[in-house]
DNA sequence: TATTGTTATACTCTATAACTATA
DNA sequence: TATAGTTATAGAGTATAACAATA
């Protein structure tokens, strides 16, 4: 999803019944991703030219000592195919490079740039930012427990 | 997302910090919808070949007395094309019908069959038995609560 | 002229399979 | 033979703009 053009920003449809999907998690899943993504993209995607996926790879990455394109893949769930154009990109920006894994030729360290760790660092602070945001929704330990219930529901 | 092929099931990957990512909500609501879109999946598109977005369009018809493709989209959040598409597919399996508004030519009531209706229904019991399938891994109160903070958070 | 819905088109994202290289 | 990563291709989903019909 993601509505820019003729869709009314907020639509008065209160008088419209959720029916079965009231109880459905995933709906409102579904529906909080739409609010998420919007935040994302305020705050980080369009400021710092960078998609969710690229975001999270830049974190993950200030966040550990070395990856590999593998290990990247298994946490947020990206095909090898995938993830090799995202590395692609996120390089040519210079924002990381792929090195050679000296104990096994075939795979490889991503790391992160003195560019790449300065952008991830200014990223990682515009999404604290956006959390805060949320605070008008939601109270920090609303917030809290929301993530908490979620990582339960994810298994996680 | 959604990985079927190469992707190891559950992959180990306690590992890796998360780093940044950690607090920000919609990295989780992300990886939530990725448990629900499985569940889903299993429960209810396999079984009656329908979609995320068709599923929850028959929940609405079934619940709402008549309502016009511009309310379905703004409740979904759909595009009218994107609409339109898809109410031309499960129009083609003759579980809707697209009724002339009498009062405005313009707009249109969209109208469940009674194989839809009938559809809709068996959709939403298989649609509870998927909800308590998650009770492996939250309570029901906390199912609840998740989905009160879900809506709080995104603002319905 | 504004609104509802449709058609046509392009683009992004992702899925799949086939390939290379290291082990 | 198995694994890590790449390349190539096709497909699903969605966005955008232009259009038709009604008000």
């Amino acid at each position: 999803m993601g509505l820019r053009g003729r869709m009314p920003e907020a639509a008065p449809v209160d008088d419209v019944a959720l029916g079965a999907l009231d109880c459905v998690l995933g709906y409102h899943v579904a529906r909080a991703a739409v609010v998420t993504v919007g935040l994302f993209e305020r705050h980080v995607g369009e400021r710092f030219g960078l998609r969710k996926v690229e975001f999270s790879i830049l974190m993950l990455l200030a966040a550990n000592a070395a990856l590999s394109p593998k290990r990247l893949g298994q946490v947020l769930l990206l095909s090898p195919p995938n993830l090799t154009l995202l590395l692609d990109r996120l390089q040519e920006r210079s924002l990381l490079r792929r090195e050679r894994n000296p104990l096994d030729g075939r795979s490889q360290n991503v790391v992160l740039t003195d560019a790449g760790r300065a952008l991830a660092s200014d990223a990682a602070e515009a999404a604290r930012t956006m959390e805060t945001e949320l605070s008008a929704r939601l109270s920090s330990a609303e917030h809290a427990m929301l993530i908490e219930l979620l990582r339960k529901a994810t298994g996680r």
